[in-house]
DNA sequence: GATGAATGAGTTTTCATTCAT
DNA sequence: TATGAATGAAAACTCATTCAT
């Protein structure tokens, strides 16, 4: 009825929602998403098992918050690069910041643990697929304007997009290349990698 | 008078281990590493559950198995390169056959199934880095004997590691692309593809 | 001043009380008395599920109070009887109407209910058993006086009250009936009924 | 391979099976079909808990299992009727046996129990409704050879139906009346029930 | 009077693994 | 070599009830 406990109730259910899913990320990182139990997401999360229950339906609703909110901050990235300067320039420097990300054994876990379920559980696949989408789609925007602003010749859509899912497969394969090799040399592979995605940017 | 039928048992012991190894494969596929049941895999093999004991020591061993299998399906594609005439040439043409391996989901959900176990199994881990490394040294071996054939300047070590574990991300990113993108256009990224493993192997 | 208020309070805790039994009892109906959840009850009696505490004990006491009301009913119909001009035949004529009530499926669901959990709750049991006893001693009552108007021998005790549960066993078991038989022939089985009881009451 | 082990283990397994069916059917009475637990049942039948689901799907497929067992036991005492030398008398006999039967509390808790349960789960009350049908036919069948061995005219198919299905009323309310009347006069009602159930034999 | 967040024991069901035959 | 009955711990999920506000 007054306004303010409404706002900090309110609040107060986002921020349990933020620690479940905070809890869950750690979980799912460290024991993948079924080994991960939701008695210990629960105990890290500080909340009974039960109460969960309360703010998502089930565990595959969890890890399908996590691809929600994984989308936004990659949002956020790209529309971040919109007022820059230079922005193939700004993506190209963004390249050193993600290596280090896209190697992190525990950050690839549960890339690949959402990746693994999304290939057999079709509403995980579902929101994966979406994500990727936009993020793709968000990409491409991206790119073009990019060109333009260098005075680059305009690319197709078709080559564009093919691009695109490389320039994509290149970094989720450095997610597949933390787990079976992380020793690998960072500083040498982030060179390699500059050199390939200004082609691929730049061309 | 017993070599004859002691020959048999082995061989039919060995066809038994595929058979059990197949369909492993297949579940695991199908279902992912933890949702296969044994009772599932024992079924599609045609034998009962607990005769799968006498070929592997549990679960675990079974998806061991497979990443040595897989390991030496690797080492027979790049020992077939060391006879080819242009070496490079050779390696190129098979990207168009790989990227379709890559793509497909139901192989993608196999290599994807392995690399979330082993980033929280150690055994299976050690066993997913060890094959790792053999192909990635194989790899460069090839790449070096393919650049010395066309007279190419050969490339200092960790120039030629980081160039080799960009190209396997390249590959393995294709496995997640099959995943979370299946519509994606494969000529448009084959050409892509191509021109970007040209630039890795031959600059 | 105060009275008024005080009255509506009154009131509407009894209206309250009566929205928590008629959302309990169709919940039961459909549901059964463990798969129906006080949330779901909470929700159909539009009020929260903290405050159905404040109107019952807890859940056992609700499925009391819907036994409760039912006795109240049964008692209403019963006196109803005491100034026909021909208590037997109006009885009779009564059936008729019971026949349908009994032979619902939703209401004989809620009856079998309320039995079934009697059959191993204490509590309710002795509620029922209670109701049960009323019901008995009015019916036998009426039965006696519409003998009496009509200038039948009067039974004796023992007798009347068996012919009094032989009554009650066939309208019980006409619930039964309308889950294991819900398409019975309810004209022709009203007629068969209709001479069984007649042979009860004025044999 | 060898015939002999096969029927000993077939024979096993259906053992196996029996002492679950009666494990539950004793644990459904007494706790009624949701609260007793699989655990109980397993304690009870002498086996592990998961050991249960090698003979049945789930906790539903029990009770439709004790459905069946019933339905045969029903069938036999029906069979046996065949070759009284007067039926009507042999079930008018018959009688005395089943209202114990009937009025026993922990026999009607299940029959209850199996009742409310199948008015609500569409599985068990398909279950229960085959074996309603397959009573009331073979019933009517052996009523209509009783009426025809004494020479009583036949009746039109719908009024011996309905007989039946009041027949069948009557001792499914006397299941009723043993859980809320538990200390009826067996005796007395005994003797009415034997006049209503001669009238609809007979008349 | 009224809310709904919070609890945690309880439920059914699954599954890798063992072992007597 | 081959079977499949048997185990029991662990999983996800539910729900009556309480209590601070």
């Amino acid at each position: 009825m007054v306004p303010i406990p409404v706002r900090c109730e309110r609040e107060s259910a986002g921020l349990r929602r933020q620690q479940v899913l905070d809890a869950a990320a750690d979980c799912f990182r460290r024991h993948g998403f079924h080994s991960a139990g939701m008695a210990q997401i629960a105990r890290e999360a500080g909340m009974s098992v039960g109460h969960i229950y309360h703010y998502f339906d089930n565990k595959e609703a969890i890890i399908a918050a996590i691809v929600d909110r994984d989308l936004a901050r990659i949002i956020e990235i790209l529309e971040g690069f919109r007022n820059a300067e230079d922005i193939l320039k700004a993506m190209i420097r963004q390249i050193s910041i993600d290596i280090d990300a896209h190697t992190d054994a525990r950050d690839s876990a549960l890339q690949l643990e959402i990746l693994a379920e999304s290939s057999r559980n079709p509403e995980v696949a579902k929101l994966a697929r979406a994500k990727d989408e936009v993020g793709r789609r968000l990409l491409c925007d991206t790119i073009a304007n990019g060109r333009l602003q260098r005075g680059l010749p305009p690319l197709q859509a078709p080559e564009l997009a093919a691009r695109v899912d490389v320039m994509i497969a290149l970094f989720e394969g450095l997610n597949c290349r933390g787990v079976s090799h992380p020793q690998l040399n960072r500083d040498q592979v982030s060179a390699v990698l500059g050199k390939v995605v200004r082609q691929l940017l730049e061309d």
